[in-house]
DNA sequence: TCCGAATTGGGTAGCGCTACCATTTTATTC
DNA sequence: GAATAAAATGGTAGCGCTACCCAATTCGGA
């Protein structure tokens, strides 16, 4: 069942069929009826493969995320695929994280696709990377972070205010020995390293670093607070790079009788829907990962359709939440 | 740059150059060594779509989840976009269940993709869904459940022995009064009936249920606490159908100093990575959802590639992991 | 020696759709 | 009523690739 058919069946020419399905105002009604009418009978689904080699769209934003698991960027997929969709674009998802996985095989794979964007979380972008994709004309959208040089365009925020303002919201609360949980990723490195430099601004003692691998755990959680009541100096607040690494420092300190916030304040990060309904209720930094979804969708069906859209750098920016933990 | 331009620039005709990308083992080394030399001095990418529009072989899946937020199809969906890439097919994602989607929308934008074959989690196949995905000749495999009349292929397990298993459990942990707290979905709902027969069957007193809106979450998991204590009988186990939902029961227990497992066990369902971690650790349901993944990637390859696969119905099973909530 | 099979390369003809331009029809203006 | 603009429709020619068939070469066996 090809448009050709659909077109003999409204008596029409294919062109035109494919005009009131793709530009229904410039069409009159009158044939727009009958092209609906074959459509509705026949069942005609457009074959979008075609299409997209005619026209060179193809309607489909790629993402490529480090690994799907890991609630971090859930969130902004979710919001992603949503707002594509209302606008008739899919989501094609690769994953660059995985164990045997080729960063130039998921290059090549999303390349051949000739996707109309494509959506980066993470740093997965290699030199050789950035280049194959400028090199093929395809609109990116660079997450998460903020940088002065990005590929094309940018929704983030500023990893480096979200350390500093935290460590100045555990300083204002009184806490004095503070120390770091912090996964093993470039990003998160960015927001603790600020954290530390800007305790150190505050008069206070240096920070007790523990690094966990990504992605992170509640279990890696738990390791780190032994880890860090085994050394000297104690510690009096944690700030953790994500809010299931919080988790487990919680229930770590509940199992050794550690009595969070009194003795122990815990911040998480990225603001889980679980993180509000913990006891103590989690205080940590809140991203609308939302947001950055529907903003990149945005970017790219703004490009996609010629639209100029304003400014190309997005701060969606942070919030600290003050809830009981701390 | 087209395939034309590489085989202009390899001096062998179009077709052998194709031949030579896609079935190397076909032509002399020769030309292989000519075509790949100025596949790389070119930076050539095939263009997928125009493949897939002559060969009718698109190399896409698509998945359509009811959600991607929320932990438990993630794994699945993990492991299958790693196992397609493995094979040179790409995930598309559809999701079906945020506000505002229209499934037959969805389908549209699925099968006018024409791809290789679809990966169904949840119930999202309505009637005319089936009638439409059938129409459309596209392999369908439907995960996470077992049925009688699959559409095409299944993986999945028994959510009825599910249940069944699970009250013999908490029979044996010498459990009398259960409670089942159970997502608004269908799935969940069958676990729960069976769960409630056999306690019926065991003679134990009625089950409490209390049914909480899908996406389960840890704030349902406690408001469904709250709601079973406020009720006459009492309870001393409850069934959750999902881990986040038990880990909501347990800190609302906490919360209220009543001792887990002692005085509630608590079961849950999924075995996310963080139940092992929890204090007291979590006893519940693993499924494999990784092997879900793959085993569906290598229906749908074998499928695609015109191999002839054995049974087409999977039973990946589940096991109940004894830890220490009950 | 010749013949058939196997191996390798190429030509033709689409896959199903849309861009571009040409043509026809209708509305608008003076 | 003619001239012009605007709207609606159609024809042609690809988009970049592969399926299908055929031609040329090589090889071994009768």
């Amino acid at each position: 069942m090809t448009l050709h058919d659909v077109a003999r069946i409204a008596e029409v020419a294919p062109i035109t069929a494919s005009r009131a399905l793709n530009n229904p105002g410039r069409v009159s009604p009158e044939v727009l009826q009958k092209v609906t009418d074959a459509v509705r009978r026949t069942g005609y689904v457009p074959n979008l493969l075609a299409g997209g080699l005619a026209s060179r769209r193809s309607k489909l934003i790629a993402a490529v995320v480090p690994t799907i698991v890991g609630p971090v960027f859930l969130q902004t997929v979710q919001s992603l695929t949503a707002a594509l969709a209302q606008s008739g674009y899919q989501l094609m998802l690769g994953q660059s994280g995985y164990v045997d996985s080729r960063e130039d095989a998921l290059l090549e794979a999303i390349i051949g696709r000739r996707p109309d964007g494509i959506v980066l979380t993470g740093i997965m972008h290699s030199a050789e990377g950035r280049k194959r994709l400028l090199a093929a004309g395809i609109p990116v959208v660079e997450t998460w972070d903020l940088t002065e040089t990005p590929i094309d365009m940018l929704v983030g925020f500023s990893h480096v205010d979200v350390g500093r303002e935290v460590a100045a919201f555990l300083h204002r609360k009184g806490r004095r020995r503070l120390a770091v949980v912090a996964g093993d990723d470039e990003r998160s490195k960015r927001r603790h390293d600020a954290f530390c430099r800007a305790a150190q601004a505050l008069g206070l003692l240096d920070v007790q670093v523990v690094v966990v691998p990504a992605p992170t755990s509640l279990k890696s959680g738990r390791h780190a607070l032994s880890e860090l009541l085994k050394r000297e100096g104690g510690v009096d607040a944690i700030f953790c790079s994500s809010d299931l690494l919080a988790l487990g420092v919680i229930i770590e300190a509940q199992s050794r009788n550690i009595a969070v916030p009194t003795q122990l304040g815990v911040v998480g990060f990225g603001d889980l829907d679980f993180a509000a309904d913990l006891d103590p209720a989690l205080s940590t930094v809140r991203i609308d990962s939302a947001a950055i979804g529907r903003q990149a969708a945005r970017f790219l069906v703004d490009r996609a359709e010629g639209r100029k859209s304003g400014p190309r750098i997005v701060d969606v920016g942070f919030s600290i939440v003050d809830r009981h933990s701390v």
